[in-house]
DNA sequence: TTCGCTGTACCGACCGGACGGTACAGTCAT
DNA sequence: ATGACTGTACCGTCCGGTCGGTACAGCGAA
């Protein structure tokens, strides 16, 4: 599907080259469609970059699903673990539509509204414990990303396995 | 100082309404000085981000500093919490300047070292758990910052203890 | 003391180019 | 042959950066 691709192009020149080189021109070119092409799937970079934002969203939500057994801490942590520990394009995906979306405030509303449902979701067992464990995939998503190469996979499979104790 | 003024005024224009508003004469019109005088002092738009980055890695190195007595993972919980604590604009600086430097991949390097360096700093006490909690703090951060008012006053003090009994 | 000179800080008009977006003609599967 | 979709030429705006200039403080020589 050209919408698809599209999304993907627009992912991956962020990915390598940053918000900078996020333009329809560029991303179009990318895609293998015409500007006009893309312009026909997004009537705006604003829409484009919304479309991002909720392919991203309901992605992770589909991830936590899958890997929930009960708490939704541990789903958290291994849905976050498994895309960090693959390819660093895919984990670099979230910051770059978080990045794409910092153009604007209300373009981030709908960013804003995921972190806080992903944060405050209950669960089973101590609250406290839960959140702090969801925090810390947040933070090893980040790090993965500014800096790759801080964890090796070894390092990767000890923080995780040290984070599903805690609960 | 006319350059610390830029700098506020550039950090302040970010956190209220994103890259999309960071221009130079926005930033000039807000530090109350010309355009002219703004590249005087910043000889491009990507030396500005540059001094961004500098000085907001240099400030939290301090905040660390000032907070150490022994541990650098407690220092490290401690310098991020009260900062998160306290005024949000403040708490916002660090996104802010991350997401101007990923307008390209060089802009962000001298961020991705600082990263390394604040993940992979030896410390005293266990070395996982050591980086576990540093980025849990990380993910305070994050969240803090996506998400404003996820976790109340009292939460983030729980949480900030719990991380310091990981240690 | 005043004159010329230098360096620092700052100003704002202007330019070239790039970007987001529009218009419209064309194409091709059904 | 119609409607979903594509390609391209083009437009107006805005942005980063340049450039010629102003103001003024200091300073050494005559």
């Amino acid at each position: 599907m050209t919408r698809g691709r599209i999304l993907d192009a627009a992912e991956a020149l962020l990915v390598e080259q940053g918000t900078g080189a996020f333009t329809l021109s560029a991303v179009a070119e990318r895609a293998g469609v015409s500007k006009g092409g893309l312009l026909y799937h997004f009537k705006s970079k604003e829409a484009l970059v919304q479309a991002l934002v909720e392919r991203l969203v309901s992605e992770f939500d589909a991830a936590i699903e899958s890997h929930f057994e009960g708490s939704y801490a541990r789903a958290y942590v291994n849905a976050t673990f498994e895309i960090v520990a693959g390819d660093p394009a895919v984990t670099g995906r979230r910051w770059a539509v978080v990045t794409a979306a910092a153009t604007d405030a209300g373009m981030s509303e709908p960013l804003r509204v995921a972190f806080r449902r992903w944060h405050t979701h209950p669960d089973s067992g101590d609250e406290v414990t839960s959140q702090l464990v969801r925090l810390a995939a947040e933070g090893v998503w980040e790090v993965c990303h500014m800096a790759p190469g801080t964890y090796d996979a070894q390092r990767l499979a000890e923080l995780r396995q040290r984070l599903l104790d805690l609960i």
